[in-house]
DNA sequence: AACGCGATGGCAGCAAACTGCCATCGCCCG
DNA sequence: CGGGCGATGGCAGTTTGCTGCCATCGCGTT
């Protein structure tokens, strides 16, 4: 039994003197899982590590940003992510909550951060082989499933909201409208304009064609 | 800058050894992510170790199974898994590539399974909140988008013929049936028909649930 | 040829879904 | 108060989808 390396540092201050040197080192892959893009207090520490770090579509080099719908709130967050993508960085966005900050480097090195602390973040270092490839197929398979943030900006994914979701819930329940409309206390005309709407919003010319959309996107949970 | 407490053990004896008590002393939650069914090299620990575990489906306690489709391959993982479930435990089967074994317990303890070595198998045992977080919040996205085993197995998934294909393509097209039978040189009563009998291998009862179904389990491609 | 059988398609009747029109209600604002 | 406005719901008419019934057709078997 041994005992492997994982460090925990305190505050972006540390993190950066102790492993800034992974992050300018990243020869192949950036990834980053995030809940949101407040990571770091200090602005400033992320853009001296940034510069230095290799420039996106450099050959063989890729960042991919997997991010929860959180990170799109408000508008800034919004732009820092179109910039992002047009410096060649892949970005998409997960239904889930995701983790409060994982960051995978050439599948080599990972860095987690902690829960929102009272005082400094914490961070945890791991470069053991089986933890951080473990975490990457997990990142994989959480990628693979989410939509591409440029997708989802582009109205191709809308967002819908509780009301949409109930009635989505009895269009799959498999009920005629007359018993769902009952079931959800509405009138069938209401009930029906309801699922017109919803059918806009998916840009679906059948129920069918909805329903397909739906199961895509996986809309319904 | 503190280490943290990450123990490797090798091989199953000293992980039974080592951290069978972790898991007899699941109170909540077991999560096993996994490529495959092949992790124990000694059926007899796994038993020794299961029979020991609470049951699934006392109250609060859940079992998650998150597997490739490999884990699929030959008939006997398939009855094993069936019997899992009846159990009460959930599986759910994602279409990429998962780590070779990650288990985490009550959200508080992880062990991962390291690559196959010609020794014996490496495990890695974490209790680091961080670490354990990060990556449960990363197997909740993987779960949250995989498709549920009742789904992929039970009959559920008919295998469609070309000719249930093209229905179902006409389908997705948003046509009307009119236009879809013209398309397809039906008349339009048995394109109605295929439609019928695709519900009917769906177990759909509206055309809506059949979308959802087809989009569920991707079986438009 | 005669027969059985499954697939097809037309027809009719019914159920379900869609939609325009209008009355009503609650609510906010001037 | 009165008016504007959006959401709701009833009604009616149309379209679309669903299915039973039966005639037909192709095909292989007897």
């Amino acid at each position: 039994m041994t005992a492997d390396q994982v460090l925990t540092v305190r505050g972006d201050a540390e993190l950066v003197a102790r492993a800034g040197h992974l992050f300018t080192g990243a020869q192949h892959e950036f990834v980053c899982v995030a809940r949101d893009l407040n990571t770091w207090s200090q602005p400033e520490a992320r853009q001296a590590i940034s510069n230095r770090m290799r420039a996106v579509g450099e050959a063989g080099f890729t960042v991919n940003k997997l991010l929860s719908p959180t990170a799109l709130a408000d508008e800034a967050a919004r732009a820092h992510l179109r910039q992002v993508m047009a410096k060649g960085a892949r970005v998409r966005i997960s239904s889930t909550q995701l983790p409060h900050e994982t960051i995978i480097i050439d599948r080599r090195v990972m860095i987690l951060a902690g829960r929102d602390a009272p005082g400094l973040r914490e961070f945890t270092v791991t470069t053991s082989p089986a933890l951080v490839g473990g975490v990457y197929a997990l990142f994989q398979a959480a990628w693979e499933t989410a939509t591409d943030l440029a997708a989802y900006l582009g109205g191709d994914v809308p967002h819908l909201d509780a009301d949409s979701l109930t009635v989505l819930r009895a269009l799959g329940a498999g009920h005629t409208d007359e018993t769902a409309a009952r079931q959800l206390g509405l009138s069938l005309r209401t009930y029906r304009r309801r699922v017109a709407e919803l059918m806009a919003k998916l840009e679906a010319d059948s129920r069918f064609q909805a329903g397909l959309r739906v199961g895509e996107l996986r809309l319904n949970r």
